[in-house]
DNA sequence: CGGATTTGACCCGCGC
DNA sequence: GCGCGGGTCAAATCCG
């Protein structure tokens, strides 16, 4: 029991008891057991240290000390206090065995209850009842343990309140799990009914195929008949731009499974095997995946050779589909638009990069010019996933980790994957709505009312140089930009570290007339290069492994890039999410060295280097339209 | 034993 | 037509 202090008191031990120390009028005795609580008022007319409670009429106070249950209630500025037995044989010693309620009169009554436990019982024990007749009979030693008790009691007050804290932000946690689990939920379930509204209304239409084809072109039904995506890369700009021929993405492979018995995956992929069924050339519309699949195969010509056995029961499922016929005239720049490509570069000595997919490895090869083999993934996380991933390192820097993402997932994505997936996602859209449009003017003149804006640290290149539009998120950070050398033939632009989360939807949708902006406007400086040549033998593991040396955009472009992008909140998240996605990685730290803090307050992400993380490279391919 | 990886073979487009 | 390079397949192999 502690007896030295001078004002109200407590020794308090882990689990809450105390011993109050100064004088204490119970509105009953103890042994008055009709009284659940007792009503306990402080009263300073005693010299002595020990804590006295004396009933009302009682002229003989008695020394009680009691433990308390601390994890009393609060209920506005009223403290409950359940106090515990504690010795009945000492007949000096009161027992109480129920609660006191304490009447507090101020001050920290608003501190929390959980506060209240530690630092407050309402009785003001600490500061405000400690009068001058209570320092008067103190000592200095005891004055100054009185402070020092103050003083850890303020500890204990931030403490506390860091505790609070503490709990609030692992209660938002979990808050946040909780919605990203119902969002994905409620994606799949939407995606089951768009489905089996589809199916339906394929069922009703069926009939009427040249009619549904015409509307398609128009891009009427573009939302019944295209399954939801819901991470495209780059390929679902419109549902009504995107009337290309689609076939599955998997119908090579996996329609194949049944003779391979490799691969056995396709169970469920309906879609693609139903439109195998048609025929390649008949298929619209599925999905842009699909069609970027498709078109895959119709590049390299094995479709129409390996696939010639697709599965008798092609409308055998619930889920199947109809094919419609694909219209005739899909150009082959639109074709190369499908071949859109993101590639992001990382420092990392694990050999890939987590984005949050599972992925399984198909292949490997040995590309020209660069000694590092490129490893080939597929995307496992559902059964036709046409995403694919190159992974390769650069040959001018073994720690850089190139990975090039193509195709548009076919599924919902946990929320770790969602990072990079819609940051590839806005990276392709950016560089494949590239063409010109009645936007253009309107962008450019935000831009320009914006070039005062500080320059980003971040690079955008654009290349004309590569089979297929390729958009690079550069995250390596180089002291010196010119460290590596870059391709004459690629346009720079310093450029934010961003990435529209959603173009469809958001602001950065006007994106792609941005990049494309920058093209127009590259012609239009002098000393700027934008070659045309179309060197095939400079391939995409060169062109994403060597972006140096390439020539720089005046600042004013620049800036009026970086603003533009930087306006879209989205933009940034969606970067700052796959950059923390990538950093989370395992051989990533090194950008934990350079990323030292992502600010999206205002649209902008913030780096603690002026040189560069976030490039973002974009390689176009405006010669061949075919590869 | 099933899934993932490896690796040689194959196909294709393109340039010469 | 041939060679080159990219991309993919699939049987063999590895691995947990």
């Amino acid at each position: 029991m502690y007896r030295g202090g001078g004002g109200l008191s407590m020794d308090s031990d882990p689990i809450g008891s105390f011993f109050l120390h100064k004088p204490i009028v119970l509105n009953s005795f103890p042994e008055d057991t009709n009284h659940s609580k007792w009503k306990l008022n402080c009263s300073n007319n005693n010299n002595n240290n020990d804590m006295d409670i004396t009933t009302k009429g009682s002229s003989s106070p008695r020394t009680i000390p009691f433990q308390v249950n601390l994890s009393c209630s609060s209920d506005n500025n009223r403290t409950e206090m359940n106090f515990f037995s504690h010795n009945k044989d000492d007949d000096n010693k009161v027992v109480p065995s129920a609660s006191a309620s304490f009447l507090p009169d101020n001050h920290h009554s608003t501190t929390p209850p959980t506060l209240d436990f530690k630092l407050n019982t309402g009785l003001n024990l600490l500061l405000t009842t400690n009068t001058s007749s209570d320092q008067s009979m103190v000592d200095d030693d005891i004055s100054a343990n009185s402070e020092d008790r103050r003083t850890k009691n303020e500890l204990a007050v931030l403490q506390a309140e860091l505790e609070r804290m503490k709990v609030e932000n692992h209660r938002l946690k979990d808050m946040l799990d909780q919605a990203n689990t119902d969002y994905n939920a409620l994606q799949l379930h939407l995606a089951n009914m768009m489905q089996e509204q589809k199916g339906e209304e394929a069922e009703e239409q069926e009939g009427f195929d040249g009619k549904l084809e015409d509307n398609i072109k128009q891009g009427e039904h573009g939302d019944v008949l295209v399954p939801r995506q819901f991470m495209d890369l780059g390929l679902a700009i419109n549902n009504a731009d995107t009337d290309e021929p689609s076939s599955s993405s998997v119908g090579r492979s996996q329609d194949r499974s049944g003779s391979s018995g490799n691969n056995n995956n396709n169970n469920n992929n309906n879609v693609e095997v139903a439109s195998e069924e048609l025929g390649s050339s008949k298929n619209e519309n599925v999905s842009d995946d699909v069609a970027v699949y498709d078109q895959e195969k119709k590049e390299h010509g094995r479709g129409n050779e390996r696939e010639d056995s697709p599965s008798g029961n092609a409308f055998a499922g619930d889920n199947k589909i109809p094919r419609l016929s694909p219209p005739r005239n899909v150009d082959q720049a639109e074709a190369t638009m499908r071949k859109a490509r993101v590639s992001v570069r990382a420092r990392s000595e694990a050999p890939m990069i987590s984005d949050g997919c599972q992925w399984r490895k198909y292949g490997q090869k040995m590309a020209k010019g660069n000694p590092c083999p490129r490893a080939y993934y597929r995307c496992t996380m559902a059964a036709g996933c046409p995403v694919r991933k190159q992974v390769q390192r650069c040959a001018e820097d073994r720690t850089v980790l190139i990975t090039t993402y193509e195709g548009n997932h076919s599924h919902p994505l946990p929320p770790a994957a969602m990072a990079m997936a819609q940051t590839t996602s806005s990276a392709a859209r950016m560089l494949l709505s590239g063409s010109m449009s009645s936007a253009d003017s309107i962008m450019n003149a935000n831009f320009l009312t914006r070039t005062l804006l500080p320059c980003s640290s971040s690079m955008a290149t654009i290349s004309a140089s590569a089979p297929f539009p390729t958009v690079t998120l550069d995250l390596t950070q180089s002291p010196n930009p010119l460290q590596f050398p870059r391709p004459q033939n690629q346009l720079q632009i310093p450029f934010p570290a961003g990435v529209p989360q959603n173009f469809a939807n958001s602001p950065a949708s006007l994106m792609p007339q941005i990049f494309g902006q920058a093209l127009y406007n590259q012609s239009k400086f002098s000393g700027l290069q934008m070659s045309s040549s179309h060197d095939h033998a400079n391939t995409s593991s060169q062109q994403l492994g060597n972006h140096t040396q390439q020539p720089q955009v005046p600042p004013h472009l620049a800036d009026t890039v970086s603003a533009a992008i930087a306006a879209d909140p989205n933009f940034t998240a969606a970067l700052a999410a796959a950059i923390t996605s990538i950093i989370g990685s395992g051989g990533a730290q090194q950008h934990n060295n350079n990323i030292n803090s992502i600010n999206n307050n205002n649209g902008n992400i913030t780096t603690s280097n002026n040189n560069g993380n976030g490039n973002i490279t974009s390689t176009n391919n405006n010669s061949n339209g075919k590869q």
